[in-house]
RNA sequence: GCGCGGUUGGUCCAGUGGUAGGACAUUAGCUUCCCAAGCUAAUAGCCCGGGUUCAAUUCCCGGACCGCGCACCA
């Protein structure tokens, strides 16, 4: 079976049994939404919740849950409201579409035409004559498409603020620090979480849920001293990683280097250890949730490629259909986004980092008394103060005598130095307050559940009949188990679905089945990936046991009704292995 | 956004200038003591708009959507 055929089924499978397919196709579709059916939610829903137990409960970490609508000043701090906007100029003749600031950078001496108003490039354009890149026809006189990839709105009526859906959901984060760190009782390391819907009017969205215009993602902002040096590596550092990193990219021989985290931080390839610490928890939890470990790598993005304040930078790829595909990205932001904040809001983004030894120093100060120089300088009482305070810092023996002399406008003064309450004063300096640096692991929610739907397909054979099964892990399944009465008949009918009723109480994801036969209910259970089923016979109904068939062997064991619930919970959280049942 | 190809029951496909057929799936009944079996019946479809025509699912134009290539993917 070939990689672009299993896709190609994938498609098919995901329509037809309700894992997702096309939005709104009652309505012709729209290109790039999807909608999760039954199992596609019930995945994604359990994917995320598998994401949760180890980014944020485990790590101590917390989750937040911020809105997808934010206003504009947000983004133009964030940078998008720049970087997300391209000028697209299309090619009279061939007809395809250049970036029109690149065509300007690359050819004249305008270094920065991205923040040019579009008219201003259009006459660059004409008076340069400029041409198309691929086909070498004149482009002057061709307008300019101003498009920008984040979906715009407006906030309230009348002359509403305008507004945009969020590109990622790590603004939501970075925003609201001022008040995280407060939760964080102002203490370094912290990470915040979310999990939440990003949107990008994408130019082509491509590729099934690979590349749509509104998707998830779970992202990690793990913030720390700029200083730190790095997290205890001993629970990561054995992780065997498949490293696509730049050297193996330029030499473009097919070659990937397999290492060890704690060897890749060790010897630099890994520049940042807590890139390497979350490289590792990462790959670790991937292969939990399903992802197969001969299809995944992690690629180091190359100097051109990643943004300008990130310093290092990692993607985490899996294989689908032959290519690799982005399914995470790992880097190390610097203190970029909580700076661009602070700056462009006027808040105060840092924590305040206690020195281990407080520093003492003297300070001179002054302390005038008003009631002599208000009258004595008139409007000019104020510029005498801060010449006062001036010169208490650069020259303290100036106060050493009877009187201080001040320059004013040209015009010298004495003061008598009793009225400047002149004073030298040791002060404890505690700490100072520091802008944390950030490491932004973000993890795509679609893209990894195509990618495990896709790691999962497997075809084989049963009994001389071909059968489709979806291999997903016990943990991610959708439906956990289902239940079939052996055959019509009201007492098996009855007990099933008693057994049924007990193990949803019991928590468990259970889909009942008494249509066709019973190798029918297995096959399509298989093809929906639930990983075990029961059936009940006459036998049942005499000693209380019932068959429990296991999806990827097919084979079978008798357990009794009595520990069942129990039982499904040890296998479904990997306790206990199914072979190793007594039965 | 450009180019090429495509769009017919739930799914995958065939086909036609006089409104359609198969396979699988689904539902019901019969059968059936563990892997898509069999029999009977039922449900269900020509992407949207305009044009040509007595008549368009079919031909033409435009659009939407899907796949692939190019571009884009901070």
């Amino acid at each position: 079976m070939s990689e672009q055929a299993t896709s190609q089924k994938l498609t098919e499978l995901a329509k037809r049994r309700g894992y997702f397919f096309q939005s709104s196709s009652a309505y012709g579709g729209v290109g790039g939404f999807y909608t999760f059916g039954p199992q596609g939610a019930a995945l994604k829903g359990n994917l995320e919740d598998a994401w949760r137990e180890r980014f944020a409960v485990s790590e101590g970490n917390m989750e937040i849950d911020a809105p997808t609508i934010m206003p504009e000043p947000v983004f133009e701090s964030s940078g998008h409201l720049d970087t997300f906007d391209d000028m697209l100029i299309e090619c009279p003749e061939c007809g395809e579409s250049h970036r029109a600031d690149h065509i300007v950078e690359d050819n004249t001496e305008y270094e920065d035409a991205e923040s040019l108003p579009i008219p201003e490039v259009e006459e660059i354009v004409a008076e340069y004559e400029l041409v198309c890149p691929s086909c070498g026809a004149g482009l002057a006189g061709q307008a300019i498409d101003d498009f920008n990839l984040m979906f715009a709105t407006n906030i309230g009526p009348g002359d509403a603020q305008p507004g945009y859906l969020r590109p990622e959901t790590a603004q939501g984060i970075f925003v609201e620090f001022p008040r995280l760190k407060e939760y964080a009782r102002n203490t370094l390391p912290f990470g915040v979480t979310q999990i939440g819907r990003a949107y990008r009017n994408e130019i082509s969205p491509r590729r099934s849920i690979i590349r749509t215009r509104e998707f998830t993602q779970a992202e990690l902002e793990y913030f720390i001293d700029p200083e730190d040096e790095g997290p205890d590596l001993s629970s990561v550092e054995d992780v065997s990683v498949r490293l696509y990193a730049v050297g193996e990219q330029q030499a473009d021989d097919g070659s990937i280097r397999e290492t060890t985290i704690g060897e890749a931080v060790a010897d630099g390839t890994i520049a940042d250890p807590w890139v390497g610490y979350f490289l590792g928890v990462s790959q670790e939890w991937y292969a939990s949730v399903g992802v197969d470990m001969d299809r995944f790598r992690f690629r180091q993005h190359l100097a051109g490629e990643r943004a300008h304040y990130a310093s290092d930078c990692w993607d985490a790829e899996s294989e689908i259909d032959g290519n690799w595909i982005e399914i995470a990205g790992f880097a190390h932001r610097g203190d970029y986004d909580l700076s661009k904040h602070a700056e462009g809001s006027g808040d105060r983004f840092t924590v305040f980092r206690q020195y281990d030894d407080p520093q003492t120093v003297e300070r001179a100060t002054v302390d005038p008394d008003m009631s002599y120089l208000g009258p004595e300088f008139g409007g000019d009482a104020g510029a005498v103060v801060d010449a006062l305070e001036d010169l208490a810092v650069s020259d303290r023996e100036a106060f050493e005598g009877e009187h201080v002399e001040i320059e004013l406008a040209g015009e010298s003064h004495e003061i008598p130095v009793e009225k400047t309450g002149f004073s030298v004063d040791e002060e404890t300096i505690a700490g100072e307050h520091i802008i944390p640096h950030v490491i932004e692991p973000s993890f795509g929610v679609d893209r990894l559940l195509y990618t495990v739907l896709h790691h999962a397909y497997a075809e084989d054979e049963v009994a001389g009949e071909e059968r489709t099964y979806l291999e997903l892990e016990p943990e991610v399944a959708p439906t956990f188990v289902g239940v079939f009465p052996l055959q019509s008949d009201d007492d098996l009918e009855a007990t099933a679905r008693e057994i049924a009723t007990e193990l949803r109480a019991a928590g468990l994801s259970v889909t009942y089945d008494d249509s066709g036969n019973i190798g029918r209910r297995y096959r399509r259970q298989d093809e929906v990936g639930t990983p075990f089923c029961i059936t009940v016979d006459y036998e049942s109904l005499e000693d209380g046991t019932v068959t429990v068939r296991e999806r990827d062997s097919t084979a079978q064991k008798r357990l009794p009704v009595d520990d069942l619930a129990e039982t499904l919970a040890a296998l479904r959280a990997g306790d206990v292995a199914f072979e190793a049942l007594e039965g």
